[in-house]
DNA sequence: ATTATATGCGATAAAATAACTCGTATACAA
DNA sequence: TTGTATACGAGTTATTTTATCGCATATAAT
């Protein structure tokens, strides 16, 4: 009920420990750390560097590096763009609903919907890492 | 991603028609108008009468009643109450978490817990329904 | 008795999430 | 040149959560 992914938050995880250490980081290593699959950890890495919030160094003695300029990207653009939409109910997201015509609570709900995604809109990824 | 549950959608359906409506009302009623499966609808309202939203009338020409004593009510009481604790993330509902030593961003998320739970406390059922 | 309703246990289906497997590519170092 | 540590990515499996369905029983009006 009203969470986010584990995918998410092994994300903020490693950027929050990249945006510390400031240097060459592997998957390996945070997985080990934080006690996440590594696995999970690899492929949580490897969709940060496709959309280019950590940077990628192949090799031995490779790693991820963070990208700083990620600093006041806020929480709504961070998820949905790893995750895909937020929204408390189908209605919210996209509109294909078979209570469509007849739904009673549509608008109460779409508001508190704009209200959580406006606390999450506050918060920046500089506020939790960094 | 930060979704409600339908139960607890088709709930507040439900409760929004009833107190409308103001007079007996029947389970087969409520799913055939809003197009909701009749044993879901049904679930529902029974786990609502245990609850003391709905007083449940039996037999022919039976039905349930909105208990009107309900609507200050807030959002958080209600889904929690009917669906079990709400949160974000394990860490922010119960503490087995097998990161419970090394999190690093155990403070920021359970900031934007308080803050998403704060805004369900101030909507009233009343905001919703009635 | 018959019928329309609620009640409640149980089973199943579907969807979302999480975890794992394995093979490939890259680049450093001996 | 070969071995190794790393990133990359397609695909599979497992687990959990959410959603749905079925049926037997209880209740009360007619």
């Amino acid at each position: 009920m009203l969470k986010i992914t584990k995918t998410a938050e092994y994300a903020l995880i490693a950027i929050k420990h990249m945006s510390n250490i400031e240097s060459l980081c592997s998957s390996n290593f945070i997985a080990n750390q934080y006690n996440i699959p590594k696995e999970i950890m690899a492929k949580t890495l490897q969709k940060l560097s496709r959309k280019n919030y950590i940077n990628a160094i192949k090799g031995p003695k490779g790693g991820y590096l963070i990208n700083n300029s990620i600093k006041n990207i806020n929480l709504i653009q961070f998820i949905e763009d790893i995750e895909g939409p937020i929204g408390i109910s189908q209605c919210s997201t996209n509109e294909d609903c078979n209570l469509i015509d007849c739904c009673n609570i549509k608008d109460p709900i779409n508001k508190i919907n704009k209200n959580i995604k406006n606390i999450l809109s506050k918060v920046k990824l500089k506020d939790i890492a960094f």
